[in-house]
DNA sequence: ACTGTTGGATAGTTTCACTCTCCTGATGAG
DNA sequence: CTCATCAGGAGAGTGAAACTATCCAACAGT
């Protein structure tokens, strides 16, 4: 298919395609002549991808990049890639500042670490972007007077524990491949928003049921 | 204590305090004479909250300013302003159209409430924002080719569930006032990048607890 | 009186994600 | 063969969002 049919099909102006191929955020099409290309479903199921993570993920167009290119790299494992494009998916950027509030959210978070047995994680240390945006937030609520016992924090580590182990369940159904890379990023970076919306909406159901409508 | 010293106290430049007090993110202070205002304590714990929704929480500046508008709101009850606040959060912005996986996403929403009998949520429909975000997310996860049936969301649910019954838990150890429904905003907005933080940890770690780290 | 700040208003600046305009080179109907 | 049309590529332009810088008159401390 041609540029204009790939636009139809997937709903995006053949402008931001144009775009995306410039940022190498979709591959280029196969060359036609000097003047044309040709491209397929997998830049259809890409480009889907892209919009996803970008639109609903808010993922930046040069971070979603980096993670694409991690997706294609099929000189890693299935573990490294997903690794890899998590590492790279976007985190509450710093400006940590090392008070005292960043230092005792690091005390809280090694002690959850050990408390749960996620030695891998603990090793990692404060490499990961992941752990220091864990820290981040930490931080943030200690600033704002609103500190998190390590008491406080055990349970919710232990939901998202169980929420990992069955997103993993779920990626073991697909079939093995680039598929299941996608499926990976696609766990990511979208299931995000789908599960603090189940948040937001238990709290409002739990509130309902413990104070009424009020 | 004046503008000076609140910027150096929160850290946040005098330029943006400026911009923050245009946008009415920040009541303005107590006027001393014409050209002069006296700041307190709430002015800076107000401030810092601002900061955080819109640096960790990526809240946009006039979502922000509707918030704050409802947590000021002493009108309404507690149920009522965590709603409202909730209901004012931002959420993965439509554009969801009324295809095919738009219909089975909500097909699949509504099943799940029934199944966990979260009927306060039914009733109130597609017309709550958290609602129509959700639809957003499943919708396009199966546009990707990802679908989510109805037995792969009930654990998710499940565990958000207890997560947001955790939530109200630690709410109702604060002292109630103004500080709680702060704490409910900052529950709202900053735990979001906490959670997702440990999701992406746990991942990890029951990545490389399943499969080594290849 | 003098120096430096303060609050307020207005006008930049930066970044990001597009979007528009041009241009060259096919391509297909008549 | 011709001529309007469309493809692809490159560069400049746009609009929103969140600051940031510059002015200025009115104070405040010394």
């Amino acid at each position: 298919m041609r540029l204009g049919e790939l636009s139809e099909r997937s709903g995006v102006s053949i402008a931001t395609i144009k775009y995306y191929l410039r940022e190498r955020l979709l591959p280029p099409g196969r060359r036609v002549t000097a003047t044309q290309a040709e491209y397929d479903e997998s830049h259809l199921r890409r480009l889907r991808l892209v919009r996803a993570m970008i639109q609903v993920g808010r993922v930046p167009v040069a971070t979603a990049r980096e993670v694409l290119g991690h997706v294609d790299d099929e000189s890693l494992g299935l573990t490294m890639r997903l690794g890899a494009a998590t590492w790279a998916l976007p985190q509450p950027e710093d400006e940590v500042g090392d008070d005292a509030a960043a230092a005792s959210a690091r005390g809280t978070l090694d002690a959850l670490l050990a408390e749960l047995g996620w030695d891998t994680a603990r090793e990692i240390g404060d490499l990961s972007p992941v752990h220091r945006g864990l820290v981040t937030a930490i931080a943030t609520l200690n600033r704002l007077g609103f500190p998190l016992s390590l008491d406080e924090l055990v349970p919710y580590a232990r939901h998202m524990g169980e929420v990992a182990a069955h997103d993993l369940d779920l990626l073991e159904t697909r079939p093995p491949g680039s598929e299941q890379v996608e499926a990976a990023v696609a766990s990511a970076v979208l299931y995000d928003p789908l599960l603090l919306g189940l948040r937001r909406l238990a709290q409002e159901v739990e509130s309902a049921r413990r104070y009424g409508i009020t």
